[in-house]
DNA sequence: ATGCCCGCGATACGCGGA
């Protein structure tokens, strides 16, 4: 089983290249980030046309997540606990019915955070950043304890390593690579969670964005921010990951790269 | 120099992204 993570930054503006990689990589299941509507205008009969079903939990202009799925949905979980107020479509999760049994996947729109400004505690975005991280590793406990499958898979705006980016000098400092986020993204792993490139590769110089800017691609100047993590029951029955890297060469590609898991689920 | 690119949209000398 192919379980994938996808930042595809709109996905009206997006529906040529994901339609084209859905047909070409076929993953079972495609955690989508920032599709930049709301639910009523997501593109669903194209999707579905490839034998995907379809959850979004959208919201407008910015950010909004949703999950395909070639298996049908046995539950389905917008939002993450612990902040009625928060307003951003940032988290979406559910349960599909395996070979094996069920499996829960998430997909994840962890914050920016930027800018973060001199003390770093008084930057209201940042913050936020901070405190949805803390929420995740909440509600991820919560998850462990059903002892299931579990892949938390998006777009963290986390980089792991001084060898996820091009220029670590450059980055440190910026709120996806700082000591508060790493701590942060530390404290999220030691819970129990195994994050899949880790586990099978671990290769320093492996990005999964690039920026549009200043020749970013094209001088491969890029970032691994796009993780899957994944609970004992899931990294036991892990096989491989990919970076679709080749994704990045189409036509209005977005930002990001598809990550793909594979799963003996 | 926070600019360069991209998508969204009360189409802005705007915002957010990373």
């Amino acid at each position: 089983m192919k379980i994938a993570t996808w930042n595809v930054n709109s996905i009206k503006a997006r529906m040529h290249a994901v339609t084209a990689w859905l047909e070409t990589a076929n993953p079972d299941v495609a955690c989508l980030q920032e599709i930049k509507t709301v639910d009523d205008s997501f593109p669903r009969l194209e999707i579905e046309a490839l034998g995907y079903n379809i959850v979004t939990h959208g919201q407008k202009s910015y950010n909004g997540v949703a999950v395909l799925s070639k298996l049908p949905f046995e539950d389905v979980n917008p939002r993450l606990p612990g902040d009625e107020s928060d307003e951003q479509a940032r988290y979406l999760e559910v349960v599909v019915s395996a070979k094996t049994g069920p499996v829960r996947i998430a997909s994840i729109y962890l914050p920016n955070g930027n800018p973060v400004r001199e003390d770093p505690l008084k930057s209201p975005k940042y913050t936020y950043k901070l405190d949805w991280m803390a929420r995740l590793k909440t509600h991820a406990e919560a998850l462990l304890k059903n002892e299931e499958p579990l892949i938390l898979a998006g777009d963290y705006n986390v980089i792991p390593r001084s060898v996820d980016t091009h220029d670590p000098k450059g980055w440190w400092g910026d709120a996806l690579f700082r000591q508060e986020t790493l701590d942060a993204f530390h404290a999220l792993k030691y819970i129990g969670l195994t994050e899949m490139f880790e586990q099978f590769d671990n290769r320093g110089g492996e990005f999964t964005f690039w920026d549009y800017q200043g020749g970013a691609w094209q001088n491969n100047l890029g970032i691994r921010i796009d993780h899957l993590l994944l609970s004992p029951q899931a990294a036991d029955r892990a096989k491989g990951i990919e970076i679709h890297k080749h994704v990045r060469e189409g036509q209005k590609p977005s930002d990001h790269v598809p990550v793909v898991g594979e799963f003996d689920l």
